[in-house]
RNA sequence: UCCGGUGUAGCUCAAUGGCAGAGCGGGUGGCUGUUAACCACUAGGCUGUAGGUUCGAGUCCUACCACCGGAGCCA
C-alpha cells in the first residue's frame, strides 16, 4: 500500500476512500480506516514522532505520525502544524491504553487546511480580560464548550418539558413601546420617528397568548439597562416565561418545580460527561428532588434575621439574603408571598394578606440565587386599573393589556426562567458571563 | 453610582526608591510513545496615560483611563 502525506488541496479527488467520521465515533470504527477533520488542540513529538491531539468539536482523539511511515516531505508539514491549524486525517482507529480515551488514529493521509499563527490561548492559565477579550476563541476551549453544551441541553430540556405537557410557542417582541414592569431601565433605540425599548420580560404578551392558546411559553432574549456589575447579571440574557389560563399560584410552582426537575434529571442523564470537564460535583443535582420546600416570605425572613440582623422586615432579598435562606436546604427553594410593595403592578394580591402579592421565586442551592421569579397575575379589571395609577404607569400604553380583562378574563399565572443563571447552577460555575456564547455586560460589548 | 483592588514581554506573574526578570507561549536544534512531554540555545519591553517629588521612579504623590471583586437593582 502507498502511504503519503497529501499537501493542500493537491490531489483532491483521489483522497482514498475513507468513511468521514467525528471523533465522537471513533469508538465504533476500531481498525478500520476514517476521515477526520478538525483542528490541532495540542501538539507534541519525540523526533521522529509526532503526537497531534485533535479535536472536532465532539470530541479529542491523539493522532500519531512514525517518520518510518511516511515522507520526509509528509512529515515536515506535520512538524509545522500548531496550535488551530486546521486539517483532514485519514487512517485507521487503532486501540492503544497509552492514547487518552483508549483509542487513537494512525495517520495515513494528512491535509492541511490552514496553518494557524501564534494562537493567544495557551494551554496555561489566562486572565478573565483577556479570555473574555478572546471569547470568539475561548470557545473551542474543553470547559467553555462542555458549558455551552449544557446550556444545549438546558433550553431544549425546557422546550420539550413544555412542548409535552402541551404548550404553544408564542414568541413575544423585542421591540416595545413601554417597560413592561415600570421598574427597571430599559435600552432605548430610535424607531423611525418615535422611541422605541428592548424588551425586559415577554409576560405581558404571554398574557394575551395564553388566552388565546391556554398554555404557552415564549423563549428569547430580554435586556436590561441596569448599571449592575455582578456575577449574577447581564445586560443581555435569555428567559423561557411559561404562562397558563385558569393555574393559581400553587399550580404554577408545581409547574416550575416540575421543569426544574426535568432539566436536572435531562443534564444528568445526557450530558455527565460535560458535568466531569466541568468538574462539577453531580451529587449535589442528584440532590435534587420533588417536594421543594416552600416557604412564606415571613419564614424566610426569620431564616435571614437569625445570621443578618440588619434585614428590615418588608424589603426584597439581597444577594446575601438569598444565600442565606438557600443554605438550609439542598434543593431549590420556593419563597410566596412577598410584600406586595416590592413586587411588579400586575401580581394579585393575597385574599388572607392583602399587603402580600401571590408571588413565587425560586432560589437555586449553593448561593446561585434567584432563577425563577413568578405569580399568580391580577385579573380583576377594576383593581389593575388602580395598581397601574398607583405605579405611575402610563394607562394608554397598557390599554391593550387591560383588554384582556374586560373580554373575559380568568385567573393566571406563570413565571420567567433567566436561563444563564440556571446554567451557572448546573454547571458550578462562578459567573454568570460564562454561561452565554458571547455575554453582554455594562463594560463589555465586544466580540 | 458607591466601596475596595489591579495595570510590567503574546500570556501568567516577580523585581528594599538604585543594571527590566522568570515560567509558559513563539523561533532554532535534539530525541520512536508523548499526555500542560523533556533537554539545549534564542528572539521578545515607551512598566496603562499625563503630570509631579527625587541625584535617581516599575516602586512615592496627584489626576485620568481600563479592567477585576463587592454593594445597590434584578432574572
Amino acid at each position: 500500500m502507498i502511504i503519503h502525506i497529501q499537501g493542500k488541496s493537491k490531489k483532491r479527488g483521489h483522497h482514498l476512500m475513507a468513511n468521514n467520521i467525528t471523533i465522537s465515533q471513533a469508538a465504533q470504527y476500531l481498525g478500520q480506516e476514517v476521515t477526520i477533520s478538525g483542528w490541532v488542540y495540542n501538539k507534541t513529538g519525540k523526533g521522529k514522532l509526532h503526537f497531534i491531539m485533535v479535536r472536532d468539536g465532539t470530541g479529542v482523539i491523539q493522532v500519531v505520525i512514525f517518520k518510518g511511515n511516511v515522507t520526509e516531505e509528509a512529515f515536515e508539514k506535520c512538524a509545522a502544524l500548531t496550535q488551530e491549524s486546521s486539517i483532514r486525517i485519514t487512517g485507521v482507529i487503532s486501540e492503544d491504553l497509552r492514547a487518552k480515551g483508549g483509542h487513537e488514529l494512525q495517520a495515513k493521509e494528512v491535509e492541511v487546511l490552514n496553518i494557524a499563527p501564534e494562537y493567544p490561548i495557551s494551554p496555561k492559565e489566562h486572565g478573565i480580560e483577556f479570555l473574555m477579550d478572546n471569547r470568539h476563541l475561548w470557545l473551542r476551549s474543553s470547559k467553555q464548550h462542555a458549558i455551552l453544551k449544557i446550556r444545549h441541553e438546558i433550553i431544549k430540556a425546557s422546550r420539550d418539558y413544555f412542548d409535552n405537557l402541551g404548550f404553544t410557542l408564542v414568541d413575544a417582541p423585542i421591540f416595545t413601546p413601554s417597560a413592561c414592569e415600570g421598574t427597571s431601565n430599559l435600552f432605548e433605540t430610535d424607531y423611525f420617528d418615535t422611541k422605541a425599548y428592548l424588551t425586559q420580560s415577554g409576560q405581558l404578551y404571554m398574557e394575551a397568548a395564553a388566552m388565546a392558546f391556554g398554555k404557552v411559553y415564549c423563549f428569547g432574549p430580554t435586556f436590561r439597562a441596569e448599571k449592575s456589575k455582578t456575577r449574577r447579571h447581564l445586560t443581555e440574557f435569555w428567559m423561557i416565561e411559561p404562562e397558563v389560563a385558569f393555574f393559581d399560584l400553587q399550580q404554577d410552582m408545581d409547574l416550575a418545580e416540575g421543569m426544574i426537575i426535568y432539566i436536572v434529571d435531562r443534564v444528568l442523564e445526557k450530558r455527565r460527561q460535560e458535568l466531569e470537564i466541568l468538574e462539577r460535583d453531580v451529587s449535589k443535582l442528584e440532590a435534587v428532588k420533588t417536594p421543594f420546600p416552600r416557604i412564606h416570605y415571613d419564614e424566610a425572613v426569620k431564616l435571614i434575621k437569625a445570621e443578618n440582623p440588619e434585614f428590615i422586615d418588608g424589603d426584597d432579598l439581597g444577594g446575601t439574603d438569598e444565600t442565606i435562606v438557600s443554605s438550609h436546604f439542598d434543593r431549590p427553594v420556593m419563597i410566596t408571598h412577598y410584600p406586595a410593595a416590592v413586587k411588579a403592578f400586575y401580581m394579585k394580591r393575597s385574599a388572607q394578606q392583602p399587603d402580600r402579592a401571590l408571588c413565587v421565586d425560586v432560589l437555586a442551592p449553593e448561593g446561585y440565587g434567584e432563577i425563577i421569579g413568578g405569580g399568580q397575575r391580577e385579573d380583576d379589571l377594576e383593581i389593575l386599573l388602580s395598581r397601574i395609577r398607583e405605579h405611575n404607569l402610563p394607562q394608554e400604553a397598557f390599554n391593550w393589556y387591560l383588554d384582556l380583562r374586560k373580554y373575559g378574563t380568568v385567573p393566571h399565572a406563570g413565571f420567567g426562567m433567566g436561563i444563564e443563571r440556571t446554567v451557572a447552577w448546573i454547571c458550578g460555575r462562578p459567573h454568570i458571563r460564562e454561561t452565554i456564547p458571547f455575554p453582554r455586560t455594562m463594560y463589555r460589548l465586544t466580540p
